[in-house]
DNA sequence: CTTTCATATCAACGTCTCTTGAGATATAAA
DNA sequence: TTTATATCTCAAGAGACGTTGATATGAAAG
């Protein structure tokens, strides 16, 4: 990731909704949710919904696909994990005062449960 | 850091000449630099570095001291580990397809990185 | 105390962002 | 085909954002 999609993805990322629905779809996994489905947990019209997704798209951190008459998205987990290390390698040139805390943190979650199953 | 900090902080990073500057001063060190250094590096007018860094310092990302007549800005290691970590647990919840690739982005670079607790 | 240097603040302007509401498009069902 | 469902697109308006230029503040030097 460069410092373009960075800034692109950063910016998609600042915005309470967008921030959330990224959340709800990375939960969601590969399958992805449709677009009525995150509308109604957002709260949001048709139209707002549809402008946040697509920026998303844009940015790239999310992608969609045809399903029916609704359309799924689902989370980009590459392009997540790419704005995350451009941040780690980015501010960690010289400085692991800022990485060394925050893979701590990660590590310090309940986070690398593979897949509870159902 | 919770979601306004980090919508904050996504914010304020999501803008070319803020995240150059957050960029510089992580590699400056504690010390940080004087605020005509950082703007000479950028290429900006007094005014118009003055708004960035008043955001960024906003937005925790930077703290400033008075040195003599020049006021030195240095990068908030804290908040940034934070806003990495907020990140990596909002996206690892059930889905460690993002910070694993992460982490592991940040092992390959020369960066020295914490042994993963267990 | 006046001048000079470093930086902050303010007002104004153009641009981008987000929301809303109306209408268009695509898919499926009757 | 007609109708209903799911989503997108478009235009308009309010508000936030970023830049500029002028001015103010604060600290040091003469």
């Amino acid at each position: 990731m460069d410092e373009t999609q960075a800034l692109d993805a950063l910016g998609a990322l600042s915005q309470e909704t967008r921030l959330r629905i990224v959340r709800l779809l990375v939960t969601a996994g590969p399958e992805g949710m449709a677009a009525g489905v995150i509308g109604e947990a957002m709260g949001a019209t048709s139209s707002r919904l549809s402008f946040h997704l697509t920026h998303l798209e844009h940015a790239g951190l999310v992608q969609s696909r045809r399903d029916g008459r609704s359309i799924r998205y689902s989370a980009a987990y590459e392009a997540l994990s790419g704005l995350i290390a451009f941040l780690m390698r980015d501010c960690c040139q010289g400085h692991p005062d800022v990485c060394t805390p925050a893979v701590a943190a990660l590590s310090a979650c309940a986070c690398p449960t593979p897949e509870p199953a159902a």
